[in-house]
DNA sequence: TTGTTACTTTGTAATCATTTCAGTTTTGAA
DNA sequence: TTCAAAACTGAAATGATTACAAAGTAACAA
């Protein structure tokens, strides 16, 4: 069941040491771009020994070998994504969840004005209320919340 | 001439007081996406009183406001942008630098099908290596800087 | 003008995510 | 088995950001 992860890191030129193993499972069986913190937290009652800083520096290494994507949409916190496939990511502004929001193309005319640019990486972010948070406003501070100076839709 | 910046601070529902209009006039001389800190240092000499507090929080209000733009493009500082027009942001790997990279428009037919998702605010982050920096490189650190596993190109 | 009230600014202290680092453990090749 | 390199650990340091209480300022009515 783990080779399948340890496969994944070999192909992305990582050694599978126990502790990189756990990390890339957990973050294959949850794909809520969790932060460095709930990742320590689920893992540390079945590894006692584990330390926060292995966390961190198998997060670096991770996103650094293109294993996984490291999401910058929450101001607080870093998260994390086992999926690196093409697409956008929602985050809500009421309660912080993150979505992913299927994948993305960018205007290909558009993509070839600037390919002398080396991009090597794109984030879209999109930053809104998720339908429960709606819910939960029920228009008496759903006004106050959505300012109109704050629309910047970037849809032609 | 300052009272462009008063003018447009009113216009954002922002009590224009000396230090916000200080901040506001910096951000709109200085369109390199600086940081807290950036701003702080380059007003302080001439406002010895100034409070890096102030400076937080009057970048809060005014992002609140919908005034000026937040970027978290960096994962070091958060960095703010002057100009609140549809745009995408480049940062270089290499040297840390953010440019603008002219208005981007996201697929209509995409945009279509997450209306209901609520969007009010859309970020687009490019990352890569400036020109600059891969003549330094000469592609001797070239091949390393550039895995292929990092490839994550979103243009179809 | 004076008094009152709310808002803004200031500086210090606290917080919290992340990094550094030195010591220890593990791994893997000889 | 031995040994060097790599990985892990935990504590301490760093650095950006926030909280907070006190001081300053603006608005405005009496």
């Amino acid at each position: 069941m783990l080779s399948k992860v340890k496969a994944y890191l070999i192909k992305h030129d990582v050694k599978p040491s126990i502790q990189r193993i756990a990390v890339m499972n957990y973050l294959f069986n949850n794909r809520t771009h969790p932060t460095v913190d709930e990742i320590f937290s689920a893992l540390s009652p079945n590894m006692p020994t584990l330390s926060k800083t292995t966390v961190y520096s198998t997060l670096k290494l991770l996103a650094e070998k293109g294993a996984i994507l490291q999401l910058t949409i929450d101001e607080k916190n870093v998260r994390y994504d086992a999926c690196i496939d093409p697409h956008a990511h929602f985050i809500c502004l009421g309660c912080g969840c993150v979505h992913d929001v299927a994948p993305i193309y960018l205007d290909k005319v558009h993509m070839e004005k600037y390919k002398n640019l080396n991009i090597i990486e794109t984030q879209v972010y999109y930053k809104g209320y998720c339908d429960e948070c709606l819910d939960n406003m029920e228009g008496k501070v759903k006004e106050s919340a959505e300012p109109d100076s704050h629309l910047k839709q970037l849809n032609s």
